[in-house]
DNA sequence: ATAATAGTTGACTGATTAGTCAAGACTGGT
DNA sequence: ACCAGTCTTGACTAATCAGTCAACTATTAT
């Protein structure tokens, strides 16, 4: 069998980056070769199109980060400390991002799955797909945080998705106004989502 | 003095409601001018970019809902029920848009402002400034709870943009997932947010 | 070494895009 | 009636876009 090649991943990479720091619609297929160092004519041998390439880099995404969120959200890891890891995690990626780029970027998956969802279902279906994985993570947090008394949240899936839905919305706003402020404040509104009695009972 | 035209009106009308369905990115000109029958000359009479047509179509959309949001937000309703009262309205507003065009839509600006935030800073400052309003009814409704000893929120500002952030992210989350659910679960999380002591003080 | 296969290339199409412009049409105040 | 000024028109440019294709090249298992 012949030649192997890594321009399946350049062009997944090139593709979220630009479309993370602009958007989905002004990130066209010339400028995500042009960053993979690719022709139009490869970029059509993967993909079948831009949405299809849009679909597999968020997947991509989710794969590269799945042993991260996995130790962030270790049963080994007191349920509440696992939220403030993942957050200042978030925050301190963002934070970095933001030195290299100027911006606060946000969540890639909002940005692109707002911009798209009436009119791609591929990739609308692709970030819904995603993002059920990651409100897993919450689920479990809070299952383990119920029973073990620290919050009152009989049900954990409601819950989880009522806190992603709030973080998501802190990172748009961080985004849009780009200012890492609302982030950082964001632990403590999570701990009051979540009903925590004391606040400064978690430390970070 | 010549003739005078509701053209502009029809324009910015024409470019929310397509940019609200879809995205800032696939409206294009041409689309906006046919569904406000106007011509592309016409078009840039008025504005002399889509992007300053975008800012002055949302700084009209705030200027037709202010009448309505100060009497949401009345000083004369209990301030947890300005939520309340609030958070229904946005919510039949969308339902009945769903009806129209089969998607929840969530908010236009967070939309609109996500996709260009770091690529057009005039249309991106014109969210930012007409949430600062938005904001303040907020913050003004959590001051009068505090005051009435409902909540316990020493900073009412900060509080407010939590609570704006976590609506707004709730909304995103909506017309991704294309479900009014989390919009509907949203009172329960606000009170969460706010801290009100006892859920079912509040009625609907 | 060689052939089957995976990957690459660049030139191409046709559609769509934002934005321009000069000429003309309509209308309200006088 | 008529004119100043507001608005409308349609044809235009030049750039950019997604997507196609046949020919070509590099690799690797045998």
């Amino acid at each position: 069998m012949p030649r192997v090649s890594d321009m399946k991943k350049r062009l997944t990479d090139a593709a979220l980056d630009l479309m993370w720091e602009n958007s989905y619609g002004t990130t066209s297929v010339e400028a995500i070769c042009e960053r993979a160092g690719a022709k139009k004519g490869s970029f059509y041998y993967f993909f079948k199109s831009k949405s299809e390439l849009t679909a597999a880099a968020l997947e991509a995404e989710w794969n590269k980060n799945k042993a991260n969120m996995d130790a962030l959200f270790s049963p080994t890891v007191p349920p509440l400390e696992r939220f403030n890891r993942y957050f200042d995690c978030v925050h301190d990626h963002l934070a970095e991002l933001q030195e290299k780029c100027g911006s606060i970027l946000g969540c890639p998956m909002l940005s692109i799955g707002s911009e798209v969802s009436t009119q791609d279902q591929g990739v609308r279906a692709t970030v819904e797909r995603i993002w059920d994985r990651k409100i897993k993570y919450f689920e479990s947090a809070i299952r383990d945080a119920h029973a073990q008394g620290l919050i009152v949240a009989p049900d954990p899936q409601a819950k989880a998705r009522a806190l992603f839905a709030c973080y998501h919305g802190t990172l748009a706003q961080a985004r849009i106004q780009n200012d890492v402020g609302l982030l950082r404040d964001f632990k403590q509104t999570a701990m009051d989502v979540l009903g925590v009695k004391h606040t400064q009972a978690v430390s970070s």
